[in-house]
DNA sequence: CAGTATCCTGTCCGATACTG
DNA sequence: CAGTATCGGACAGGATACTG
């Protein structure tokens, strides 16, 4: 939908629908099979099988038999799949930390040490935090079309007569 | 939807909609205006009216009257809506880097410098990256329900068993 | 310019029932 | 156990037309 050039808009037809997050959480905590799924989140059966189908077309998850006599499969993550953990997290805990009903009903903690985290998005080059909007933009990348270049050269203008 | 009390749960409710991080996206280049929206992102009024009603609902963003005759109205990011950037950015990065089409259409840049910028989720005490699943794990916050306590006691036990 | 109102199609999603 | 098939209601979202 709408304009697939933006890696947001990609993202988001990957991962963007309402149970897809949830799901990926219980893949995180470990779980990998479809009754679990379907008890852990009270999702409907025919969902969670369109679900899981397309984490699996979009190499998120992969689906593999575990056991041939029954037959039986269990869904477990990809490295891509397991790269989407800390932007999860990240999005969790921005919920925790801005949405209303602040006591907090689940938490990421340091598994040996037990203390929470508390995590921040960096530059992995400079280990600084994103959050400061004048010091960190868009811009149009190798891959734009004219109309995202245009944008990008026009802010990038204005920003430089605001100095 | 679902269970209210997830963090990713209530994040998805405000700003897990199609068109919303697009549109968040759009207000954190700077753009405020009901019609620069449309322009930007192809969406109809109606949708985007709607759209924008929940960011306000949900107090992402604010709207604000900027003349009296004519009245006109613009949209600005409140501290709440600002502080999702650097989450959207994440979401983004991950979708350069692990979806197919590796031509990047759009990257955040350091403002000063022009180099790009890699975002990476870091615990802010100790800087350390999250990406590893069993140093960081999800655990029951101080208002989880019993079934979520009982959740992560049992997956606590099942980790020290495998030790 | 900044929306509102209406209509239409497609999809989300739960509920229920069925299968090897 | 791991789904598939079908139903039906609610909502997403575009198109179009209208308003001050």
């Amino acid at each position: 939908m709408a304009d697939r050039e933006c890696p947001l808009s990609r993202t988001l037809d990957a991962v963007g629908e309402w149970w897809t997050l949830l799901l990926l959480h219980d893949c995180f905590d470990g779980f990998t099979r479809f009754d679990q799924f379907e008890a852990n989140l009270g999702i409907s059966s025919g969902m969670l099988t369109k679900r899981l189908k397309t984490l699996v077309d979009n190499g998120i998850l992969e689906r593999r038999q575990y056991s041939e006599r029954p037959p039986r499969f269990e869904y477990v993550l990809t490295d891509t799949g397991r790269s989407l953990r800390p932007v999860i997290v990240a999005l969790a805990a921005w919920g925790n930390a801005q949405l209303p009903r602040r006591e907090r009903s689940m938490i990421l903690v340091d598994a040996r040490t037990g203390r929470e985290v508390e995590p921040v998005v960096v530059d992995r080059r400079t280990g600084k935090p994103l959050d400061d909007p004048d010091a960190y933009v868009f811009a149009a990348g190798p891959a734009a079309s004219e109309a995202f270049r245009t944008r990008y050269d026009a802010l990038a203008a204005k920003r430089k007569a605001a100095r």
